[in-house]
DNA sequence: TGTTTATATGAATAAATGTTCATTTGTTTT
DNA sequence: AAAACAAATGAACATTTATTCATATAAACA
C-alpha cells in the first residue's frame, strides 16, 4: 500500500508540473514577462507595446499574478506590474539554452 | 532599424519559449515522460500503466516524438519509446524544486 | 458632483488542444 | 493467404484556453 501512496503522489505531482509549465505555454504570458525583466510597467504600457487590448492583458496578467509571477503596484489609476520570481529568467533562460541548442 | 530587427528576433524567440513549454504543459506528456524516465516502454505498456486508450498515448507520443524528446525503436509489432534528450530530467527537476519551494 | 481615465471583470465568442471512434498500416503467426 | 495483434492516423467530438465586448470599479480632476 506504501507503493500506492507513492504512485499517487508522483501523479499528483505530473499534474502540478503541467500546471506549472502551462503558465509559460502562451505567447502572450512570456512576452509580458519579457517586457516586465527589463523595467516595472503599467497594463495600458504593456498593451500599447505588445498591440494589444487593454482588457486581454489584464486577464493574463491576472492569471500571472495568481501564479505569483508578477507583483502589482496601485499608483492613482495606473497598476504597475513587475516580475515577482527570481527563478522566471532561469527558466526562460533554459528554455532559450534549449531552442539554440536544438537548432544545431 | 537595427533595433526594429531586435526586437524581431525577441519576438520571434517568445513564440519558440512558449511552442516549448507547451511540451510540457499537459498531464498526459508529462506522466509519459515520467514512466519512461525509469525505462523503456510500448505504446500499449503506456496505455495500460495510465489507465488510456492507446489511441490517446500514440497521438501524445507523435508530440512528443515530433518535438524529439523521445524515440522509437520498432520490434515486431511493438514500438518501443524511450527518452531522447538528457535535459529533459533536468527541466522536470526544475519545475518539481519551483513547486516544493513555492510549497514553503 | 459629474466627467474622464486606467484597470478589472463577467459573459460571449473564437481558437486551440486533447480524447475518442473508426479505420488503416505494418508485422507476426497459423 | 487469412487471421490476429500492436500501433498509427484522420475525423468527429469534447474540453480547455485566449480574446473580445460590454460593463463595472476605482481614482483623479474639472
Amino acid at each position: 500500500m506504501k507503493r500506492d501512496i507513492q504512485k499517487q503522489n508522483e501523479e499528483k505531482l505530473c499534474f502540478e508540473l503541467a500546471e506549472f509549465f502551462k503558465i509559460f505555454s502562451d505567447s502572450t504570458r512570456i512576452r509580458i514577462l519579457n517586457l516586465l525583466k527589463r523595467q516595472e510597467l503599467s497594463v495600458g504600457d504593456i498593451a500599447e507595446e505588445l498591440k494589444m487590448h487593454q482588457s486581454a492583458i489584464s486577464h493574463q496578467l491576472r492569471i500571472l499574478k495568481q501564479s505569483r509571477l508578477v507583483k502589482v503596484r496601485r499608483e492613482g489609476k495606473n497598476s504597475f506590474y513587475s516580475l515577482d520570481d527570481e527563478h522566471i529568467e532561469i527558466i526562460l533562460q533554459y528554455g532559450i539554452d534549449h531552442i539554440n541548442e536544438r537548432g544545431k
